[in-house]
DNA sequence: TGTACATCAGTGAACGCGCGTTCACTGATGTAC
DNA sequence: TGTACATCAGTGAACGCGCGTTCACTGATGTAC
């Protein structure tokens, strides 16, 4: 009844894909080492041959977060030019992010994976900080072109850009996906693109 | 060494706001019956004196939540006029509130309190629904009175009202409060302005 | 090509801690007479 | 005003479940000779 063996660096990698499918489903309750172990056909014990123990593991998951989130940004900066088709197109990859990884929302609250360890939320911590730093960035080449209005500070635009997301984010997942996080995310971009965009002329 | 023997419906209101500060400083791990009681100089079974259980307390902090939320509105409803000083006002208590519980936007995500019961699910739901019907209603207001822009959905910039908090909330929360989310209030609140306030004239 | 051995991923039983919950008991408070 | 009794909040010991973790063992795979 032994699953395959396969090579650690396979094993880390999958465990920690399980392991973010589990908090976005479950949510934080549902990660335990019994149900990763389990959704790979493995037996609990089977872990500890690849992770040092469950914070292992969460770190892992959150270094997935942290690519992913790199991956978009530097996909959005390959296939489109301009600040606000930029902040457009990130705008729709991180929703549909945020839709496939309910977990990512609810870990950034978390306390299972904030408290405890300082390290773990430095490190958290750095990757939003990452992330909204790539979005104003963003903005910054927009000033620089004349697409976005240069008398507002590029941290703000940058924040508010992941506030379109997020509350819809909040609904959707309180609503068990009732509420269209899509169509409301259509309708902020347009709000949010009048309120950044430099005048015409 | 026994406590101080107090009516239920007293202990019950103490046992919320202890568990809701609880929330707030240790998250959600930190919520647990002995340090409820802890903090009220009591021992942990005493408190299936007032309560069926643990989801009970749940429960009685979402429902001081809900009631906070509902006050902000009604004080800034009572103390200020016009749809944009209203919500500029509400801004600010809401920054207060969530300055004052972490707890807050950590109880939005979290599974502990979302997943489980439906009921809960459900009942969260329904407060920030009403939460965000509320700055609507303000919003349009200062439609009818010509202050606010007719062209834009109330309910996006509802949402989008309430994410000028959140993302604030979650580096707040991380940098230990290092991050000064009243700045950011203040700045976004000057570019949310701009977004929805009508054209002079 | 075949055999012996080392390596290492996977197993299942067991342990132990944290924590929610139960229960018999205590003793203070308020009420009936 | 004083006594007897009922009520009920608080106590502490104990239970049991969930779950992370350990450990001796298995058996497949790859390598040395």
């Amino acid at each position: 009844m032994a699953a395959e063996k396969l090579d650690t660096e396979i094993r880390r990698e999958q465990i920690a894909e399980a392991a973010l499918a589990l908090l976005s489903s479950g949510g934080i309750k549902g990660l335990n080492m019994a149900a990763v172990a389990h959704r790979l056909g493995l037996v609990s014990s089977a872990i500890y041959r690849h992770f040092k123990g469950k914070d292992e593991v969460v770190d892992a998951v959150l270094e997935l977060i942290a690519e992913r989130l790199a991956t978009n940004v530097r996909l959005v900066r390959a296939e489109t030019k301009g600040g606000l088709s930029r902040l457009e197109s990130l705008l729709k990859r991180h929703v549909r992010f945020v839709r496939e990884n309910q977990a990512i929302p609810r870990i950034m609250f978390s306390d299972e994976i904030a408290t405890g360890d300082p390290r773990r939320k430095a490190r958290l911590h750095q990757t939003i900080r990452d992330f909204l730093t790539s979005v104003g960035e963003i903005v910054r080449e927009g000033q620089r072109d004349g697409e976005i209005r240069t008398d507002v500070e590029v941290e703000t635009v940058a924040m508010l850009f992941v506030g379109i997301v997020q509350p819809g984010a909040v609904l959707w997942n309180l609503s068990d996906g009732q509420f269209d996080i899509t169509r409301h995310a259509n309708r902020a971009w347009r709000l949010f693109r009048t309120s950044v965009a430099a005048p015409e002329g």
